[in-house]
RNA sequence: UCCUCAAUAGCUCAGCCGGUUAGAGCAACUGACUGUUAAUCAGUAGGUCCCUGGUUCGAGUCCAGGUUGGGGAGCCA
């Protein structure tokens, strides 16, 4: 029996396997938080109920200890899952003693070396749940719209953009680099299939250390034969409805638990704006106004928040400081304020990053050169003005890889399409359409300096039946970080690699 | 690689202008409490103040270098 089948079962005597998550306690009565990954289930045993045994044996449960208990299953529309259990009987199935992550604020260096307990968390639960629904989400759509599931590799010969750092390895005595992108096989095998798509890990090698970047993440690539980058657009946008959709219908109870407003999500239904490389710089550089908003403007009454937040801290932080060392306060009262002076001085310390941030973001997009590409705040600065995902394309062709075709009326710009989502989180989608004549490409690579022989059979794509092509990539680490508004995309996947973490 | 911030008890953090024996809360442990949702009460125990060197009568506190971590730039999904 699992926790998410319970009410199935209401008055009826069932089985539950699972672990002690929480657990408090009066005198003859105990209260147990059972989890068995479906959900969560109050279980409820006294003496009366489950004999002196078996309230001595869940007296004696600790933190995480798996158990198997029985009972009755009672509505109680209070409780998480609208159900608990009147227990009759509680077996230990495994000890778990001293579990280091307590009931509290911890710091994140703790709680990612515990990560294979962390996982265990209730927020982790929910954020892992919408991550799945996610990926079902993605494969449901593409299949159902006639795309083909294939994978490209992932040990490449050579540096295929030759931008990023790859990671090296050795194969049977050759060099070989962990795939950054199949993009290119991706390619050929829409030439073969129509449309595909690939899912599976990407390996980038750059010493990042920010909070949008992993050194292996997950990317859904399709690959579109007779598509331009409108219809491209389109499909994005459709992929991005549904993922949504599902996650609005599916997660409720995960959204709710993680603490996400969902208002930006539903927003995120309607059309994307889609606005052009040199409309975007107007609007980065606070030259042209959103909705009645200016990104200049907006950063700087941003950082009036955060400086006005910084003072009701320290004020509230001292009065609280203040009330405790008065004495004659019940000790309860202590905890209580004990724990919301931890979590002020967390906030305080992100703001003061923010403090030190915004100005700089704000210099860089006043300065904002046309014809460069955009940085990490200029996505933030552009992406606050909007309630959804936009889509910004035709891109200064130097800035952009080499296989991008350009825009035949105005050959400045090569047809590439980057997605920015909304409440700052940035870039989730890079895509476009496909350089298509064999020569262009040619001098292309000649441009970028690339080894020609490594992309002899990537040029037959254009000598044998060369048509107009697109697809696009999607971080899924990305994706969820932004769906749950996470701080971080380490919290998105559940064994993150990055920069200087290997373990566990 | 560069910029920036930090490191004190198992955890989250105080520790003022350099001054005697380094503090609090949580967790743990002992005991009390029959309906709790990190908010009951009393008590016990818990320290290589990241490392190395320097300044000083005296360093958790100041200085230099290093290590580890947070955030950002570059690069990107």
């Amino acid at each position: 029996m699992y926790i998410q089948d319970l009410h199935t079962t209401e008055g009826q005597k069932v089985n539950l396997n699972g672990w002690v998550a929480n657990k408090r306690e009066g005198k003859g009565i105990v209260f147990i938080i059972l989890r068995d990954g479906t959900g969560y289930c109050q279980c409820i045993v006294t003496a009366e109920s489950a004999g002196e045994d078996g309230l001595a044996t869940a007296q004696s449960l600790s933190l995480e200890s798996s158990i198997t208990i029985s009972g009755l299953v009672v509505k109680d529309e209070k409780q998480i899952g609208g159900f608990e259990l009147h227990a009759n009987a509680v077996q230990v199935v495994g000890k778990s003693e001293n579990y280091p992550i307590a009931k509290k604020e911890h710091g994140i260096e703790f709680l990612m070396d515990q990560r294979h307990l962390w996982l265990r968390s209730t927020r982790q639960w929910a954020i892992m749940k919408i991550r799945n629904t996610i990926i079902y989400s993605i494969h449901k759509y593409f299949q159902d719209n006639g795309f083909i599931l294939m994978d490209s590799p992932i040990f490449t010969g050579n540096a295929v953009e030759g931008t990023s750092t790859l990671f090296e390895t050795d194969f049977y005595g050759e060099p070989a680099y962990l795939s950054q992108s199949g993009q290119l096989y991706g390619e050929a095998m829409a030439m073969a299939m129509g449309r595909i798509y690939t899912f599976g890990p990407t390996f980038r090698a750059e010493k990042s250390k920010t909070r949008r970047h992993l050194s292996e993440f997950w990317m859904i690539e399709p690959e579109m034969a007779f598509c331009d980058i409108f219809q491209n657009m389109d499909v994005i946008e459709g992929m991005m409805h549904a993922i949504i959709t599902d996650v609005l219908d599916k997660c409720q109870k995960e959204l709710e638990i993680i603490g996400r407003d969902t208002t930006t999500l539903k927003s995120s239904l309607n059309k994307y704006p889609r606005i052009t490389y040199d409309e975007a710089v107007r609007i980065i550089k606070g030259e042209q106004d959103v909705n009645g908003q200016n990104s200049i403007k907006s950063l700087e009454d941003e950082l009036a928040r955060v400086l006005a937040r910084l003072i009701e801290i320290d004020a509230d932080v001292a009065d609280r400081t203040a009330k405790i060392a008065a004495g004659n306060m019940k000790k309860g009262e202590i905890n209580f304020n004990q724990s919301k002076i931890d979590a002020m001085k967390q906030e305080r310390a992100d703001l003061e990053e923010d403090e030190r941030n915004i100005p700089q973001w704000i210099a860089s997009a006043r300065n904002f050169e046309y014809g460069n590409d955009f940085g990490g705040s200029d996505e933030t600065v552009i992406t606050r003005l909007f309630d959804s995902p936009i889509m910004v394309y035709d891109w200064p062709h130097e800035v952009k890889a080499f296989y991008l075709n350009r825009n035949p009326e105005d050959t400045r710009f090569a047809r590439g399409v980057d997605v920015l989502a909304p409440e700052g989180y940035g870039e989730i989608v890079g895509g476009g359409e496909r350089e298509t004549d064999e020569a262009a490409l040619v001098s292309k690579i000649n441009e970028h300096k690339l080894p020609m022989e490594a992309f002899e059979w990537y040029l037959d794509l254009r000598r044998y039946g060369s048509v107009p092509h697109s697809g696009f990539g999607l971080g899924l680490e990305r994706m969820v970080t932004w769906v749950c508004k996470l701080k971080h995309v380490r919290e998105s996947i559940p064994f993150p690699r990055m920069y200087g973490r290997l373990k566990p």
